[in-house]
DNA sequence: ATAAAAGACTACTAAGTCTATATACTTTAT
DNA sequence: ATAAAGTATATAGACTTAGTAGTCTTTTAT
């Protein structure tokens, strides 16, 4: 699949997609081959790719707070004691709760979705 | 309780926190009282103040797209089918799994949770 | 061999958001 | 009257995000 068709197709800035894609490609979830016939393929199953590391690649960290960051962690600049802070802790458990709906959800998964209406009680 | 103490306590520039309180006091959650001797004080329980509200004031969306917000909903510019989207059903459910601890979580719970340490497991 | 196709890489711009500051105004206590 | 304190609005600066541009490299077709 090449970039311009997708950008086509999904009305997205060529050049645009391209940035996204080669993040997606360096993290090892795409492969590419240059040249005339070239293009875009997944380099793993659907089933093997989950949405949590699509989205730490593309937009960075899960946590709400940075102070409550797995994989993007930094401390709060004016924080008295980040051990003891009950707002960190809430964070935390906002965090484990995106988590784990992210961590469960595949490519597979959001395709085999497409398939229902959302519910519109849901919205 | 005074803008200038709180300030001063938690190292926030005054006329920054001044903002937050004014939003906080306009969505009713603070009393305040002008002139000497004034200030701010709570005007709910901190049992029935919960962690969503705040954050919806202060930060907006809960959701991390706005076509999966309840409260600051915008629909996709470029997307085909929005009802069938699974892109955005798993997306709205990671809002609700974030939206349950955070309707959950009162003020008062987090100021019970301030005196235990936090599991070092969970960072 | 050459030209065209397609991705890779780097730099840059524009718009928006977030943090913070500035200034002027209103209310209240003494 | 004066000082203390919150209200309100505007603005600045830093940072982020979305998007653009141009050039380089690799591959394929002829």
């Amino acid at each position: 699949m090449q970039i311009a068709r997708i950008a086509e197709e999904e009305h997205i800035p060529k050049k645009f997609l391209e940035q996204i894609l080669l993040d997606l490609r360096n993290a090892g979830y795409l492969y590419s081959k240059k040249g005339a016939g070239g293009g875009y393929s997944l380099n793993k199953d659907p089933k093997d790719i989950y949405l949590v590391d699509i989205l730490r690649i593309t937009d960075g960290p899960i946590a709400m707070v940075p102070c409550a960051s797995l994989k993007f962690y930094h401390r709060c600049e004016e924080c008295h004691d980040e051990v003891t802070c009950g707002i960190r802790k809430a964070f935390i458990d906002v965090r484990d709760a995106s988590l784990k709906v992210l961590s469960e959800t595949s490519i597979a998964n959001i395709i085999e979705r497409e398939k229902t209406a959302i519910n519109p009680e849901a919205i």
